[in-house]
DNA sequence: AGGCCGCTCCCTCTTTCGGGGGATGCCGCC
DNA sequence: GGCGGCATCCCCCGAAAGAGGGAGCGGCCT
């Protein structure tokens, strides 16, 4: 589809993470596209790297829905678009001369999700590993054996989760977290 | 990518599931690749619905990720072939090939899944209803409001779930019927 | 007609959740 | 050097969850 533009021309081509970083500093490309979920090294992790050796990297994230913080992440990293694969090819071409020429373009679904939740507090690191334990099943008392911690203190970061995530209870908290792409099973 | 292929021709395109429909009604194509997440009408029941009209379709879904219960559905619907989005082009031109040539063809990823599935019992309609209401963060006393129904039957059918899905508590039977396809939020 | 299955309801009892409260130590930032 | 955020731990307590049982009823298939 790209390389029947008349202004574009497909380079390269990458499986995973490590492919795309070897490939980019052999091409370096004025655009990248980029899918988050690859075997052996992530998206979020290949546009970190590539933009610490190319800080003018100008990546697009292309992937399924994958909830707003995984967008942030993606964000944060450094892309400067985010785009569904769901939506149709002339808005990828569209997103794909609106970078080229220096702009951000982050698909309008994600934009208002990203939006809803800017003045939330992001989960810590501790809130989401007693979460993603909880999601497989584990009771406060299991999951504070898992992780070497007192079982008072996994109820202490489920209360803040529960908080922070607006749920009703654990089952909502993780289902709310799955969706939100704040945690991956 | 398929118009690139010798002895392949792309005949039509739809948004939905109704476009699908009346496309196939014009067309009749030799082969329908589905997506099954369309907005209006989903992929399922425009199977349905194509089979119902064209019990010779043969119809290829083609979809991300959305685990076996879906296949399932899917099959049962009357695909002849299931693929993963994430394939390589190779093996979708193949799979038409194949499927056109009258042969089922199913990824291999799924059909394992479905394999190991096989001798599960599925969830009754009434015990999704529930599960879906607990994905959501209501407590078993709310399930039974929302159905009219007392809140013991409501535990028993949570029982019933745990066990079918060989989950260890709510929290754990909501993520592996998400993971499965079981149920949608 | 008998049997299976799904749906419904009931009881008991222990464990776990979740909502309150408060408190302490550590680390990084201004 | 203080202040905020994070992680840790503690107490109380009512309400849920879940693991046991058992049981009746209607529809469907054989």
């Amino acid at each position: 589809m790209i390389a029947g533009q008349a202004d574009m021309a497909l380079v390269a081509e990458a499986e995973n993470g490590e492919q795309a970083l070897s490939a980019f500093r052999a091409h370096q490309p004025d655009i990248t596209l980029m899918d988050v979920r690859m075997p052996t090294m992530g998206g979020i992790d290949a546009i970190t790297a590539i933009r610490a050796e190319f800080p003018a990297a100008r990546i697009i994230v292309l992937t399924t829905y994958e909830g707003d913080a995984q967008a942030l992440r993606a964000i944060k990293a450094g892309a400067a678009g985010y785009l569904l694969k769901s939506m149709l090819r002339k808005e990828l071409v569209e997103t794909i001369r609106s970078v080229h020429a220096g702009r951000r373009r982050i698909a309008a679904d994600i934009a208002s999700e990203l939006a809803e939740h800017v003045a939330d507090d992001e989960l810590t690191v501790r809130e989401r590993d007693v979460l993603a334990l909880v999601a497989v099943g584990n009771a406060n008392k299991e999951v504070a054996a898992r992780m070497g911690i007192s079982e008072e203190t996994v109820k202490t970061h489920m209360k803040n989760v529960l908080t922070k995530l607006g749920a009703r209870d654990r089952t909502h908290a993780v289902v709310v977290a799955l969706k939100r792409g704040i945690i991956d099973i």
